[in-house]
DNA sequence: CCTGGTTGTTAGGCGAGCCTAATGATTTCC
DNA sequence: GGAAATCATTAGGCTCGCCTAACAACCAGG
């Protein structure tokens, strides 16, 4: 198996991949937060390893051991979220470090045993897919039309990186499952109903949380 | 928080003084399967960052903030060993290295809601009690005279390490909890009885199996 | 066409953690 | 008391994974 890093690097290249389309360098030093030339270092390495191809406009794509390798590890982080929320207890909103850093502790039979223990979950408690689950389609918040309403169905992977944004979502009321209702999309807030109650959302979440169709 | 490494060196040292007494570089490299020099500078770096001193005879004590730190990981295997066990059926000689990995992963939050969820449970499966805990006195299975019947209480941390050491104890019918009778202490081979059968043991069990006095 | 932003790489550096080979420093045992 | 064994350290070397500074290559837009 890979190093601890090496597995974060193809986390984030099957998670960019999935959730924006290509992926390139610069998308993957902004999205870790490390330099330049550590990325580009870190790419050649998993070239170099067979879990990495690099494309003549520079664009990274997995090979089949990187697809496979990168398929086990998203799917332990989602599975240990999983355990975190229905087995320890843990808020919704609060998984993702801990899950960032058992992912790569667990092994395959742990992976195995964990599937049957929680009975086998098509999603992470944000909504994400199990790596080989065909995903239910989505569309972003603001393309709902004011007066619609839909069911919350994903926060995506990469926005959980972002200090807070769960815990805020949390704290008005939108958290995947719940049905709201867009009301009004202003330059500065969405406004939005939940349950009969009205809330305002930063502009931003228009993009990232993502509802069924 | 210390690294991966350091806290490797930090149970080591609490694992090596518990059931040994005095803990000295050489003890350390020989355990954990370093070079001299390896040990040298990773005991050079924990004194500088405060959490081990080295007194006059070049020994190794843990620090406050150093045993708080030990207490911290060694509690953290011994739950993660529990709950492979209890939550996810791993069998109880096989769960060591999958711990081994997932008490540097784990949270203090995740410490605590383990601990709850467990039912602050007082030893790992293997019977080695939580730091902190008062621990039932015991002596090796040598010091049973022939004839003699007590009950298996611990088998020591330091021995999980040796590959199917566990595994070669569960097919001899020897765990903790099972109550055992030495018939005979052959040169090359321990003769007991546990439930009515008749087991011939290696004779490194004697010093390996803690019974209950 | 050329200027400015984006991208990638080179060069040089650094700490953590491991290694071997050789050297000192003790201790122990005959 | 001296040889042998044990222990710690020095010196030198390696990979991994990060950094900054500087440069090169490209694409797009005025």
């Amino acid at each position: 198996m890979s190093s601890t890093a090496a597995e974060e690097y193809l986390q984030a290249i099957y998670t960019l991949s999935d959730e924006n389309g290509h992926v390139v360098s610069a998308r993957l030093a902004e999205f870790l937060g490390f330099s330049a030339p550590a990325v580009s270092e870190m790419v050649h390495r998993l070239e170099r390893d067979g879990l990495v191809r690099l494309d003549d406009h520079k664009e990274v794509h997995l090979t089949k051991t990187g697809k496979t390798q990168a398929d086990s590890i998203v799917r332990r982080h989602r599975l240990a979220e999983r355990f975190l929320v229905e087995v320890l207890g843990f808020a919704w909103w609060k998984t993702h470090e801990e899950a960032e850093r058992l992912e790569h502790a667990m092994s395959e039979e742990m992976e195995a045993r964990m599937i049957t223990v929680l009975g086998d979950p098509q999603t992470c408690p944000h909504g994400n897919p199990m790596p080989g689950v065909t995903a239910i389609p989505t569309r972003p918040l603001d393309r709902l039309a004011p007066g619609e309403r839909a069911r919350v169905l994903r926060i995506p992977d990469q926005f959980e990186h972002e200090p807070g944004f769960l815990e805020y979502l949390d704290s008005q009321g939108v958290k995947p499952g719940v049905t709201l209702e867009l009301i009004e999309r202003g330059p500065a807030h969405l406004r939005v109903a939940i349950e009969g109650a009205e809330h305002s959302l930063r502009p931003d979440c228009g993009q990232k949380v993502w509802m069924a169709l």
